[in-house]
DNA sequence: ATTTTAATGCAATTAGATTGCATCTTATCT
DNA sequence: AGATAAGATGCAATCTAATTGCATTAAAAT
């Protein structure tokens, strides 16, 4: 269930599946990085309508299938979740880093730690994201 | 050096004190949680023009005067720093809570942990935000 | 008081995201 | 397979956040 084909996925989950929808997964999951709606719709816009992106986007981090990472710009960014992650509830519980030079997001190893939430208040998810500078860049920028 | 006037702050940062900025300084300040910029714009509209507003917006931050939190809709809060803040770098070291019925975002207590951070990364800052239900609406909604 | 320096306001523009509605496609049911 | 129901797509329009350029105005320095 690790690497589901996008057909699997959305049998799973019930949902009709459409070329949109298994060219977004394919995308999504050819990258090794989180992907942002900008980059996803520069790529596909020419197959699949802005407001479709939306909606098909939205229906995945619905199901639990793509998570959202809204990085320091306000850009969502989507990845794909671990089989963990449910309609019913997100497992996504890794630290993600936004480069400040590239802005890509990046999904690291490092799991997010235990917090403790002020009384009265009802956590039901963890956003860490660490800002810096990448792998990548800080080989290029010291060049 | 805690709770500083709004022109002590002006000056401290070699800004120069119009009634635009003060006008900012008092409102953001005068609330408990992170203030949104809808909320900010809507609130000082008719005094302030939306751009100056962004741009005192962006200088406060700048300077380390305002740390800015972006909500999961991507929206931008605004809260003051603590006087560890500095335009090099900011020590918004504490976790914030996004209420996911009223999107208002608190400033909790509790610190972000230490965070082990992928070798090649060279993280900068560190966000943490939980999103749930806050203390007022978990009272509101249960009736 | 004059000059310098920088902030403000206005108009226009860019970009991300959403809504309503007609059309088309997928899945279901004989 | 063919008809039908359910739902997804595309298009037009709209909304909101944010940014840029430029003329005007206000604050600080001399």
């Amino acid at each position: 269930m690790a690497n589901a084909s996008p057909i699997d996925i959305l049998k799973q989950n019930n949902l009709k599946h459409t070329k949109q929808r298994i060219r977004v997964l394919e995308d999504i999951s050819a990258n090794a990085t989180a992907v942002s709606q900008p980059a996803l719709e520069k790529k596909l816009g020419k197959e699949i309508d802005r407001v479709t992106l939306y909606r098909i986007l939205n229906t995945y981090v619905e199901k639990g299938i793509l998570h959202r990472i809204v990085d320091q710009n306000g850009t969502a960014n989507y990845a794909i979740c671990s089989s963990a992650c449910s309609a019913e509830q997100h497992h996504d519980e890794h630290v993600h880093f936004n480069c400040t030079n590239c802005n890509k997001v990046f999904c690291l190893a490092t799991k997010v730690p235990e917090i403790n939430i002020t009384e009265g208040f009802k956590a039901e998810a963890i956003s860490l994201i660490a800002y810096g500078i990448c792998k990548e860049c800080s080989k290029t920028l010291t060049l």
